[in-house]
DNA sequence: CCTACCGATCGGTAGG
DNA sequence: CCTACCGATCGGTAGG
């Protein structure tokens, strides 16, 4: 069982039942080999959770980041960020939702390379989305990018809470109004 | 050692920890009594958790939608909601942000009557604000009251996450030019 | 990669 | 409200 292999799954688990939820034991019967087999792979738990949020933000910039680079920097690349955003949602790239945004949630609290490496992702896409507001010419490329990250953590939230599927219309028409 | 008492750390302890970090030996201990003591109030961890989220909803009750109830029905309420809400965020009524929010990122994958009674709230939180947006006249009130929610989620993620004040002047400030 | 184990902690119970 | 305990599971280790 490759170490990729194993952080697929993890990926998964960790959406929806937590970082913390994600424990060796029930990982490792998931994946029908030894706690130790799967264990030896990372060396401790926090490794493991290091691990599976770096994959993460692999596919995040896959699903997200990549396909909007498509688009020309500024106002056309904001949009498609955005939209990329919301579609990844909608596609339910991981089951529990926006893996960051779970992560973010469960470890805020918890001071650790858990929460640092979390955090600078979250900043990281902050940055590109106020980075590509300040070239579309917005007022306040940083007052921009917080209100077009909330609309899609807004719509996030509600879909995994009420499986509400209107909150993406919303998430977009609320977005394509506040473009520059 | 009242009910009371213990849920008033329980709640504290929950919106860091989380509902299932919130352990019965960990808060008996911090309440310096017995685990089968205060298991004993409550019959089983679920009851526990669930009496916990209610506790919370009271606070929020208290800290947010009452005080806003001086307001005028319609624009002006839904602006001290809004504002209210923020406050809330901003005093650090709960030491890990807005506790709904942690509970609904928590336990919005894994069915239960936890899950139900977090998403109870949080639909009679966005009804409230889709109320006064009705009265106050908006084109489309459940998509105003939407936003609005999503921009104080912004801001509690933001801090949680950031420590970032600056976004609560950042909500209001979008808040304010989204009011109708 | 495995089996077999460690001490700690989990939710919960018996009995008072 | 307590002490004392239950089986299950946790992260992690020894040894191969």
């Amino acid at each position: 069982m490759s170490r990729d292999a194993i952080l697929s799954r993890a990926v998964d688990f960790a959406s929806v039942e937590g970082l913390e939820g994600l424990t060796i034991g029930r990982l490792a019967g998931d994946l029908e080999m030894s706690k130790s087999g799967l264990f030896g792979h990372f060396g401790s738990k926090e490794e493991l959770q290091l691990a599976t949020v770096d994959a993460a933000c692999a596919i995040f910039g896959r699903e997200v980041i990549e396909p909007a680079a498509q688009a020309a920097p500024g106002r056309e690349r904001l949009g498609a960020l955005c939209d990329g955003f919301v579609g990844y949602l909608e596609r339910e790239v991981f089951p529990g939702g926006c893996f960051l945004a779970a992560a973010a949630a469960e470890f805020d609290g918890r001071p650790g390379p858990v929460r640092d490496k979390v955090r600078g992702a979250m900043i990281g896409w902050l940055a590109e989305l106020e980075r590509h507001a300040e070239i579309a010419g917005a007022d306040d490329p940083a007052q921009l990018a917080f209100e077009l990250n909330a609309l899609g953590q807004g719509a996030n939230h509600a879909y995994q809470l009420y499986g509400d599927r209107e909150a993406f219309t919303r998430a977009r028409s609320a977005v394509m109004r506040r473009l520059p």
